[in-house]
DNA sequence: TGCTCCATGTAACACGTTACATGATTGC
DNA sequence: GCAATCATGTAACGTGTTACATGGAGCA
């Protein structure tokens, strides 16, 4: 499993809530490891029980229930020990391909409006990752290790996007 | 849920049992769609419940428990109201992103192996991906609708192992 | 005889999704 | 005052994974 290595490196990044942590996972870590709200409570309690993280009242709780979570050392050595060892490839689970096999074996089904959605949607994230890459990577200062890796991961999601905008065009032009 | 018009799919394409389509889920279909043969057989039961498939005891079963499965006017109607409607783009879900962005958090872990086990890899299928190709599709002979469909998604398996190849050399050189 | 592959399944558990619930804070 | 957002959770269910079980067929 590696949620929780996903959550204990986005805690490591910064300790925060868990409702903080949910919305983060709606962007930059969750652009390669989407969780829901529920995921992130889950795994919190559990690697609190575990001994990888602590908890207390966040700073800025007020009188809300807002707890503020960060790791421990066991939580630290237990992201390593796991990091450096070797996982397999992700394994791709593309709904889109199943329908267009099932286009070739049922006859025409036209799936054009959904490549040009697809396309669309595409575009649109590529722009967006433009943007965050223009912002804080490409100011022309120098990057740490940090930022370099953080940049060279980015620039995967921008490279799979052109991909798709460049493969879902060329199907269109095959159906259409 | 697509798992069930996935084995649909492939039992359209041909009739089988459940454990040829658990090792076709090995193969073409499974590389955008991995399933066990534990779910295939549950997907099956339920289908065949739900009238959208019949069984019976295979042609070539001889004394084993060996069934064939067909697909019913039902799964066909029910595949074909599934593949037009709208579908969210893949998730993607790569634990090696997880480990760079903890690389990053806690300092150097040394993921150079792995980048380069994984470059090993991703070769060793792209040129797997390259014969099914040669063989398939590039014969010179005029390919039919349905043959050019499978030759694109087979090609989309081609640009993504390529770009992985190209990435995680990047990556490497970025590391070393 | 023993090994591997074919073929189907049960059971238990881990993970992921969806719906619902609760209460405080912020902005109009 | 009302709606939206912040913040945390419970419950139920569906999907995915792992381990184990069973028995026939083919082969050395």
């Amino acid at each position: 499993m590696s949620l929780s290595h996903a959550v204990l490196t986005s805690l490591i990044e910064k300790s925060s809530s868990g409702y903080d942590l949910a919305r983060r996972f709606d962007k930059s870590i969750g652009y390669f490891w989407h969780a829901t709200h529920q995921q992130i409570y889950r795994e919190l309690a559990r690697m609190e029980a575990a001994g990888w993280i602590e908890s207390s009242s966040a700073p800025d709780a007020g009188k809300t229930r807002k707890r503020e979570y960060r790791v421990l050392d066991a939580g630290r050595a237990e992201l390593a020990r796991w990091a450096s060892e070797p996982s397999p490839p992700m394994d791709l689970r593309d709904e889109f391909m199943v329908k267009l096999r099932a286009d070739a074996a049922l006859g025409e089904l036209d799936l054009r409006g959904e490549l040009l959605r697809r396309i669309a949607l595409h575009r649109e994230r590529l722009a967006h990752y433009r943007e965050i890459e223009q912002h804080d990577f490409l100011h022309g200062k120098p990057l740490s290790r940090e930022a370099r890796i953080h940049h060279m991961i980015l620039k995967k999601g921008i490279l799979y996007e052109e991909g798709e905008i460049a493969w879902n065009g060329e199907m269109l032009g095959m159906l259409g």
